[in-house]
DNA sequence: CTTGAAAAGAACTGCCT
DNA sequence: AGGCAGTTCTTTTCAAG
């Protein structure tokens, strides 16, 4: 586990707000200079404890109106059956997000589509079709927030 | 809703694989000059396309290696409840996401713990303390995988 | 659209406290 | 660990084809 100090949290938390800033930008808030900011956030990636950084992109604006959460219990729970799933549901382009999770289900997708109809076909000939598909709950997105945690 | 041409289309995959790279780098790989790169990125930051750049934790490594999906019912669904609900939500720090969604829940969070013990403290000292809450669904995040998505 | 150039700023390095 | 000074690279804007 990494242990990180009051400084790098902080660093985090801003980082969290806005990841463009520059390093300069950074030492000015915090009371750094610019290479010793620099050393930190480098540090943090280094580490690992930054991953690295995501492209954010705007699926509505894209002409993706629609995100639905779907919840899928394998019928087929055998080595073979997860191998197989998990193959097959990555080849489906609008499946963007792919959780193998543990309690009432065995999967959650996030799935986005143009609209309702374009969600149907998903749907129906692309989940339904993946092998071993059990049960199969759906949420439709409303919005979303993300908070900054318990780490920054 | 934002029209993308081919080029367009290309450098969002490109970014999406890795965010840090430079114009004059994304230009070489689609064979257009820097210039021509960069004022196609700006223009799909100033035109929403491109809502801006996450920076991607390791939860995990800072010491939060829990991470639960739960699904929320609420018990009072009034104009109030639903205020209240997510204002008294958005106070706890566990809690990442916040999703509004329509089916069989009202609400799913994604919440990290740092370990089982701490999970069990923030959902029945945090999470059941929320107003308006009813039925509450549980599911363990064993692994995750994000796909390029429809749009890149 | 392109190339080329120039100015500003950000990233990175080595040395020193 | 931090700061200072300097180098290299990228960003950003411009002129011109």
């Amino acid at each position: 586990m990494i242990e990180l100090d009051t400084t790098d949290r902080q660093l985090l938390r801003e980082l969290e707000r806005d990841a463009t800033q520059s390093a300069s930008a950074l030492g000015r808030k915090l009371g750094l200079s610019q290479p010793a900011a620099w050393r930190r956030i480098h540090r943090l990636h280094e580490s690992g404890a930054i991953k690295g950084l995501r492209l954010d992109l705007d699926t509505e604006r894209l002409g993706f109106g629609v995100s639905v959460f779907l919840g899928v219990k394998l019928a087929t729970k055998g080595r073979v059956g997860i191998a197989e799933f998990e193959r097959a549901v990555t080849a489906i382009p609008e499946v963007q997000t792919i959780e193998h999770i543990l309690g009432l289900f065995d999967y959650r997708l996030r799935v986005v589509a143009r609209d309702i109809p374009d969600f149907e076909r998903v749907l129906r000939r692309r989940i339904m079709m993946l092998p071993g598909v059990g049960e199969v709950e759906a949420n439709v997105l409303l919005s979303e927030e993300r908070r900054p945690g318990p780490i920054g």
